[in-house]
DNA sequence: TCTGGGGTCCTAGGACCC
DNA sequence: TCTGGGGTCCTAGGACCC
């Protein structure tokens, strides 16, 4: 069935340049020109990895999901700052404020990233935007004092491979045209929705960039990542992307978890391990109410020391945003989880969540990762453990026990 | 003594219903 | 007696993103 032509999309993706690091050098001018590396509770000698590195900083090969440790003994100058989201959100706020001024059509991927479609913005036929382009980013400026990136593009993917290749402060226009030129030489691994798992498979194949992905037989693709994922990739190699920008959205599912300081022992550090548990299930309570939802079903999550995850859920009658309905349905899920190993970290989540309208915080716009939408399915199905094989369990199904809550 | 925290979406099997 | 299809919900795991 021939299909219309739809008109030609311009796509902005702006992406903030070393986000959290910016921000933290506004409150510490000092430090401009230094490397500094910010994460966990800011102290290399504790649990925690980078989350954003200065440029300096990079310069010395520190990276993101880096542990501290590591960068420490990469660059011993190196500036260590513990996160604040809470600054972070305030100047995340102010710059999507600034970017509104523009264009109401604007997709949140995030604290520190956005699309815009910029289709119906006047100014962009001359020169494919780039005007527009550094409009914003003055915009922004002013409004923050931080930079960004800005890639411009036919579609989201496009835009979003775009705005990376000129950090900072660039703006970057690739057209259906550039392609070849621009695209296909970068790694597969540069696609959004191409993870470390897709890269190394991809390897195995023989291919690197996205331009042997993009002249790779389709069939091969499918046979070896499976229909959807395979035909996904096959497009986006090819440039092809025609997901909207979608400017409003609801959560799915609110959460919380912590990585213990030292591995905790199933029994021997059961307390603390309870108290923890406990805690979770009150922060999760109070974002709930906060934020104005309810949700239905609860899961405990725990990584243990080889760090493997497990996961346990239960969906209750119905929806709830009280702490102590959180905490009894978690306990029962920590009760099913293997006590296997030591364990570094526990979560808590709700699930299935419906407004309530009782929040006292304001409303956000499009949140968190909406589209991606193309997990990749690399692994077979873990085989069931045999019958009778069953391992010893968390020595808690209830709160039958004195805890020191 | 490597490896955070908060999210989304996909897959897959079993239960249960029509 | 024998072999059916959906469809939806629940649970667990996993990839990926910021």
């Amino acid at each position: 069935m021939p299909t219309p032509a739809t008109p030609r999309r311009r796509i902005a993706h702006l992406d903030m340049d070393a986000f959290y690091a910016s921000v933290e050098l506004l409150r510490h001018p000092e430090l401009r020109g230094q490397p500094v590396a910010i994460g966990g509770h800011g102290e290399p000698s504790r649990r925690g990895v980078v989350t954003t590195a200065t440029y300096e900083a990079r310069a010395f090969g520190i990276r993101s999901g880096m542990a501290l440790r590591r960068a420490a003994e990469l660059c011993p100058q190196c500036v260590f700052l513990p996160v604040d989201f809470d600054e972070y959100r305030r100047h995340s706020r102010r710059f999507k404020a600034a970017i509104a001024t523009v264009t109401d059509r604007i997709e949140d991927r995030g604290i520190d990233e956005v699309y815009i479609d910029l289709t119906a913005v006047q100014g962009i036929r001359v020169d494919r935007g780039a005007p527009v382009a550094r409009d914003i980013q003055r915009r922004v400026l002013e409004a923050t004092g931080l930079s960004c990136s800005i890639g411009l593009a036919p579609n989201k993917l496009l835009a979003k491979i775009a705005s990376d290749l000129h950090k900072p402060g660039g703006v970057t226009i690739v057209d259906e045209e550039d392609i070849a030129a621009t695209i296909w030489p970068l790694p597969a691994r540069r696609i959004n929705g191409v993870g470390p798992k897709a890269e190394l498979q991809l390897e195995d194949l023989g291919l690197r960039t996205i331009g042997d992905l993009a002249a790779a037989p389709l069939s091969m693709l499918v046979a070896r990542f499976g229909g959807n994922y395979g035909r996904w990739l096959h497009e986006a190699a090819n440039g092809r992307d025609d997901r909207p920008i979608v400017t409003a959205s609801e959560p799915v599912s609110m959460s919380r978890e912590t990585t213990f300081e030292r591995d905790l022992h199933p029994h021997r550090d059961w307390q603390a391990l309870a108290a923890c548990l406990a805690e979770l299930c009150r922060e999760v309570a109070a974002d709930l109410r906060r934020r104005g939802y309810a949700g239905r079903t609860i899961g405990v999550k725990a990584r243990y020391d080889d760090f493997r995850i497990v996961t346990r859920d239960q969906t209750l009658p119905g929806a709830t945003d009280d702490a102590a309905t959180i905490r009894r349905a978690a306990f029962e899920c920590l009760g099913r989880v293997p006590a296997t190993r030591r364990l570094r970290l526990l979560g808590v989540r709700v699930a299935g969540l419906a407004r309530t309208g009782a929040g006292t915080e304001p409303r956000r716009g499009a949140a968190g990762a909406a589209d991606a939408g193309h997990a990749a399915s690399a692994s077979a199905a873990a085989p069931a453990p045999p019958a009778g094989a069953q391992q010893p369990e968390l020595p808690l199904s209830g709160e039958d026990r004195p805890l020191a809550l």
